[in-house]
DNA sequence: CCTTCTATTGAGCGAACGATCAATAAGGGC
DNA sequence: GCCCTTATTGATCGTTCGCTCAATAGAAGG
């Protein structure tokens, strides 16, 4: 892979030894993200050492605890990269709102469908962290949540403050969220590379879902109404 | 939870000593199951035991390592749940096939909406195990495969055999498929607790999805034999 | 060149891992 | 009631885990 030819002991890739504290634990992060996406949160501190090419104890230099280094994962793969434009785009009005809903998932799930991101993500939801059920959270909460409104408005439907989202109303919307996120764990978690590309895949998804997706929307905004506001059920 | 009435050493449930081997091994998948499948593979032997009320070395009389109890779980829960009839329904030529194919994921998904299958075939899958995989590769042969050869009758399209399945087809099923699982994983893997219940949820998907799907399907089809029967991107 | 600072290492601690084996005790047949 | 079978245990092996700490070595400033 590395090419042979012989490298100044200058500009050659300070991998090795006495990097400065910055670089070193930004390369300890990177590291860690492509390790423990890849064999599991419950992965070995002396493994993700070895990789790197430095000594176990360094890790704990940078990091007080494994827990810690974990924790800094989460900060660095989720809440880093959630991205500002994803709210400012379903509330941009002069969209129409599947279109909103459309190009929000493009984006959103090019941005996941990501070794690093789904694994441990998954892997996060199965230890127990409450990391995936907060993160949902936060999409049902700014995204989903913007988009009904939206829906209701555009179907001349009541807005949300005289009746409010039924629980139905998310679940349509990660319906067709989850047949997205499920191309990308069929490949990331599963294993299963499939031949066609994946975002063409999500593309044709949405084509076939969207249409009638305001039509099915006010059917179940009216049937929520019959049970009063408070049974979502 | 257990009653406080004195019970005659007769009748009382054998968990302690001296069971038969036969329902001692029971005892132990079982357990197994229940642990590996809240603590992930990772789980240790010890603990296990602890929780079965028997000694660690008691397993390694059972199972030669724990890489076999762990096979004899894939075995358990995965093969031994595969039900038969699934074949049969979708190949039920007195139904339409848009039914065949809901019945088969409403019986299918109750199957497998469950917290030990869920979580381990998400855990084998981080693990980098075959079973996800193997066993997707089932459905799609066994039951997708003649799903989509009925739906190709049924709309006067050629028959695979003309006319080989294109990806983009399996990838239709397997759209729904998803959105359907992922109301699961929500809850079994992710830990968030929906009001509604997810049987309700997933028949409200089926309706959404289910009506344009022949439709869709034959969009497909025409647009695969554009580019010939081998090119399936 | 020498000193200072600190990134990095080697050795090692206590605990827990999967797995082994001889000793033990519970139950069935006579 | 005794014996034989075998399910079950207690003790323990070698390894590896997360983590600690004193010693080392590489770069920067004078």
């Amino acid at each position: 892979m590395a090419s042979s030819e012989p490298v100044s002991r200058k500009d050659r890739v300070p991998t090795g030894r006495r990097l400065s504290a910055e670089s070193r634990e930004r390369q300890i992060v990177e590291g860690a993200i492509a390790y423990f996406a890849e064999v599991g949160l419950d992965g070995h501190t002396r493994e993700l050492a070895r990789r790197l090419g430095i000594t176990q104890p360094l890790l704990f230099r940078y990091f007080p605890t494994k827990a810690a280094l974990i924790e800094r994962i989460y900060a660095e793969v989720y809440l880093k990269r959630w991205d500002a434009g994803w709210e400012a785009t379903v509330r941009d009005g002069s969209v129409p709102c599947l279109e909103r809903f459309r190009r929000f998932e493009i984006d959103y799930q090019r941005r996941i469908d990501d070794y690093a991101w789904l694994r441990i993500f998954v892997s996060a939801g199965l230890k127990g962290f409450d990391l995936p059920s907060r993160y949902l959270g936060m999409v049902r909460e700014r995204i989903f949540a913007p988009l009904l409104e939206a829906m209701r408005a555009e179907s001349d439907l009541p807005s949300p403050r005289a009746q409010p989202l039924a629980a139905d109303e998310f679940e349509l919307l990660f319906g067709i969220h989850g047949a997205l996120v499920y191309v990308g764990l069929r490949s990331r978690v599963y294993g299963i590379e499939g031949t066609a590309d994946r975002d063409t895949v999500r593309a044709a998804m949405l084509d076939a879902a969207l249409p009638g997706l305001l039509a099915t929307h006010r059917r179940v905004v009216a049937a929520a109404s019959f049970s009063g506001p408070a049974a979502a059920l």
